[in-house]
Formats: C-alpha cells, structure tokens, sequence
DNA sequence: CTTGACAATGATCAATTGTTCACCTAAACA
DNA sequence: TGTTTAGGTGAACAATTGATCATTGTCAAG
C-alpha cells in the first residue's frame, strides 16, 4: 500500500470487506451508497486511481467484476508457528506432457503442501497443481509423475503452460514470435510442435514443479 | 448432494470453478455459453432447481451474486494431520454486550483458533469473531471478555445476533414475534429491552462463544 | 498566479444481465 | 392415457450496472 490516498484506501478496504462479507463484489452503486456520493461518477474516478496505480483490476463493461491486487500478501499473523511458510493448493488432476488429452476434470482430487519460499512462487494467488503424465518436457526437467503448479493467467513467449489445443489438454512451452500466432513446443525432441487449428486457450502458467521424493 | 441431477451437478460445479479461477460469479450467459445452450432460460430452469434444493442461494435482480451453500464441507482431504480440524477465525474488534455502541471499526485485529467439533459450528463460513464487551448476556453465559463467533446471515426469532441499531453496534437477543416488528433483548434483568428507532439491521448470528482459561 | 492532482456533482447513455412468457420434446409414472 | 418432471428453444422486456460528458471546487506545488 504505497501512495494511497484516505479515499482510496476506504474504498478499497470497502470492496474488500464486502467481498468477504458478502461472496461477491459490491457494484459501482453499492460502493456509492456506502460512502454517500450524490454521483456514480465518485466511484468511478476512485476506481481508476486504483486501477492506475495497480491496487486493483476490473474487466471493464462486466459487472462486480473485481481483482484484489494484495501486494504480496501481508503474510498475516503467522499462528501456525511451526515452520516455513507453506501453502495449500489443491490439485484438480493430471495433465498430458506428451500428446494432447481429454479435457481434464474439473474438482479436487487432493491437496499439496509446498514451502513458499523453495517453490519460489510469491502470492496468494488462485494456483493449483496438476500431476504430469508423460515425457515430452524432459529437457526442462520436467518428469512423468511431476506436480505443476499452474497459476491461471495469459502466457507470455516461452512460458511453460497449461493449455487447451483444439478441445485437449497439454503441458508445452509456449511460443509466440511477434505477431505470428502462438503455438507449443514440447521439451523433447522426440516430439513435435503443436500449432493450433482451430483454437489455443491457455490454462494458466507454471510457475513450480514439485517432485515428491 | 443428494438428489441432484447431472445437468444440475454440472451446472454447479461450473459455477464453482468458474468463482475459483476468476474470483467473481459467473453471468447467466456466462453458464449458458459454456453449456452452448441457445436460450439463457436453460440456465434459468437449472439455478430455480438448484435454488430449491437450497444448494445455491442468489440475489434476486442482482448480477453475479451467487451463493454456494456447501453441504457442510466434505471435510477435505486432512493433510493437516496433527490434531483436530482447526478453522483460523479472523478477529475483527470488539462488540458491546450493554449499551449499543459506535460502530466498530473494519479490520483484522488478531486471529484466532478454534477446535471445529468442539465449537460445533460446521462449515468453512465467512465466520468472524469479536470480543465481548460488557455483561448485558451473563444469562445466555456469554461474558465480558468472550470471543463470539459470528456468521453473517439473517437471524431468525432467538437467534443472538450482533445488530446495527440506529448507527450502533450491540449483542443482543434478536426477538421477532409474528409480523411485528423485531427488537432486541438482553440476557441480563438488568439491561432493557431495546427497540429500533429508526433501523436495526443484523449483521450476523453468534455460532459459537469461546472463552480463553 | 497558474498548473495539476484529488474529490465530487448531475445527467445521460448503452451494455450487461436477470427475468418472464409461450411453447416444445422426451422420459418416467401411475 | 393423461400427468408430472427434467431439459430445452426463442423472443422480448426491464432492471441493474458500468461508462462518459461537462462542470465545479479545493489545495498544494512550482
């Protein structure tokens, strides 16, 4: 919280309470009632300071559509005393690093516990971890029997992601070159580039791979 | 879940993962796109269905408001293994159990821990707890100096429940008998009762008190 | 004294989004 | 055979809701 002015930060610790009060964000009128203004227009202005200065982020034209941008996590009263930080991600099931697959199941199959710290990944974000079946990204040290740690969001030139590929799923390093359209490159030679027929809809990214030893 | 049909499970499901990976609710075209139905009245008919069989709760009128009502949590996969489930319950002040009170502030002040059995509520609510101030509830044995632990919902006739009455915050009795209006009751001859004079709005329901020896 | 960030009014517009009416099919049921 | 339940089409409607225009005022910095 750098550079917040009163105002801002009320209305984002408004939104915030009212999420966690309510399960969904508050409208632009909701925040208006809340604090009294005669004008939507209040809200609005609040609204894109706190977007300018990436506090939050909207999808703009859809309704109580809000993104809390925590900046890092104020890592909260550590009471679990007992060691490093660790985080809980739930794995929602496995995933091909080979050829393409059926989509995935949705829900839960079981639960990981990874030390923030050694996973090198930061916040509190909406991850989850999927196991990887298949050999085709062994050439980044990515094996059959892996979790992944996906984190959804766009994908730039050479992240390694999840991604749907004409209806299946796959693990692959993304590739994008200026303009061109984007497709995937598996980690192994023995396996072919992947280009898109018809559509390329990135899961999210990896951003840690964990090996149970 | 019981009784649900596939159409419907699917359905909820979606909307499920949909709020885990995007943080908000799904639109009613949002569920119908992704269902590829033609009509959003598909949709329509699946949440009335899902609504009566009180899976689902929703704001009539209102955009993206969803609520999952979980049949009380299938209890994850306890990973966790050292002692008993334990929920992590933020703290958020302080409430008068006398004489109503300023609001009180927004915001975490500690956090604490409670043995779910033992507290004997259920499931993974938006839970806060506050601290007692005062002794007008020694008759319901809720005293100065206990934690509360409030579930935000609307109260029913004997419920006590931490109440907004005009502009203050109490713990109260929620008394409503037939179509009149309700008012709020200590627990303790000495307090009076107290009547709203121009609101009082509820602002959760006492699930469980927790006293530190 | 002007410039610029911050805060807000008031009115209006347009898109998103929930809701409803009428009507249809197929399976299950008694 | 009629009836109910689940699942669906298609069109239209109206409320919610986000976005934008023009304007006003304050206050601190240059």
């Amino acid at each position: 919280m750098k550079d917040l002015t009163t105002r801002q930060q009320e209305i984002l610790t408004f939104i915030e309470h009212y999420e966690w009060r309510n399960g969904f964000w508050p409208s632009i009128r909701d925040i208006q009632e809340q604090f009294g203004f005669a004008s939507t227009n209040a809200v609005m202005g609040h609204l894109r300071a706190l977007e300018k200065k990436e506090m939050i982020e909207r999808i703009p034209g859809q309704a109580r559509t809000f993104r809390i941008n925590r900046p890092d996590a104020p890592e909260k009263t550590e009471i679990p005393e007992d060691a490093t930080e660790v985080v809980d991600i739930p794995v929602m099931g496995d995933i091909a690093a080979g050829y393409p697959d059926r989509v995935e199941p949705a829900g839960e199959i079981g639960r990981l516990q990874v030390d923030i710290q050694s996973a090198g990944f930061s916040s509190r974000r909406r991850s989850f971890a999927l196991q990887v079946r298949g050999e085709s990204m062994v050439d980044a040290e990515i094996y059959d029997g892996d979790m992944v740690i996906i984190e959804p969001r766009d994908a730039y030139d050479g992240d390694i992601v999840a991604a749907l590929i004409d209806g299946e799923t796959t693990l692959k390093r993304y590739i994008q070159k200026g303009s061109e359209p984007p497709y995937l490159k598996a980690e192994n030679k023995f396996y072919p580039e992947l280009y898109p027929v018809t559509e390329l809809c990135v899961q999210g990214v990896a951003k840690a791979v964990v090996r149970s030893l």
